[in-house]
DNA sequence: CTTGTTATTGCAATCGTTCGCAACAGCGGC
DNA sequence: GCCGCTGTTGCGAACGATTGCAATAACAAG
């Protein structure tokens, strides 16, 4: 493959998703560490497009379609996770961390997290009342955002 | 415009939608007629391939572009939303409509009603914390039903 | 009805993402 | 080390969706 010096990093500082990766089977490729380096380098999201910014300058000839296909194989392979925002991006997390839960805005569409505990009461609530056990891991919340609500006070004209 | 015979619609027939669109200021055009019909004519969802479809045999000149356009115009309106599918395509459908909430079994697909009050303060909560108006009416929450629970208190996990 | 203003449309270019395919490289076997 | 199988990559074309812009039509006013 390409033969660029690799920002010196040896198999001993392999991480968990590239361990996790092997275990799977998968080939571990120079392009699939460079990207997973840069997943496990963020906080929170980063799309297709940071990523590419980010390994482009070292990497000049990583190519897009290995970076979506890297990202899609991590998904499957549990590691990472996806949504999409509201100005259309779609962006990438670490996985674990168990399943959060999203606020969806129907008019502008931006998705939003919410935390677990404020849902979880719902979930005792539902068990004592019903005897239903909820998954409410799987489940979207769709309403308004607050800055839909706020230029929706007054109907917007072009 | 372009002047097509309009498969006679007069006035009268006007759907509540266009009017809606009329009263918040909006030009009500042939093509935003055809394209609300359309969505009117259809329970549950409707992709803009499916309108598309729909239309160009009437209205072969009306664009896509000009359907994408509407459809966003009527969710700002507040008279349509969409859900984007797991197969990555987006469909529409009618806003509004009862808010009902409903208790979806996994296993068996028992379907039973929730009352709101139980769901209330979680749309209290959401919208103290994140600013976020929730539209509790139109998820679903699944889960194990209470005799699925008694059946199978050994069965599968994952 | 005629006119003027301006929202709306059609078209083509464009954006982000996916896909088909030939070239290539990872990894296990020699 | 070298070889070969096959998973992976880069490239370019294609896809669904969006946008910029000039032409056009809706609506209000005269």
């Amino acid at each position: 493959m390409l033969s660029y010096p690799q920002p010196d990093m040896g198999p001993a500082s392999l991480s968990k998703l590239s361990d996790s990766l092997r275990e799977q089977g998968y080939r571990l490729t120079l392009q699939r560490e460079i990207i997973i380096e840069a997943v496990e380098a963020v906080e929170g999201h980063i799309s297709v497009d940071d990523i590419y910014q980010q390994v482009h300058p070292r990497f000049p000839q990583v190519n897009l379609s290995t970076i979506y296909r890297t990202l899609e194989l991590l998904e499957q392979a549990g590691l990472v996770g996806h949504s999409h925002f509201h100005d259309g991006v779609t962006k990438w997390h670490r996985a674990g961390e168990g399943h959060h839960q999203h606020l969806i805005c129907e008019r502008c569409g931006a998705e939003s997290e919410l935390e677990l505990s404020v849902v979880a009461p719902l979930a005792t609530e539902i068990r004592e009342r019903y005897g239903f056990a909820a998954n409410l891991g799987h489940f979207a919340i769709t309403g308004i955002c607050q800055s839909c609500l706020r230029k929706g006070e007054q109907p917007h004209h072009h």
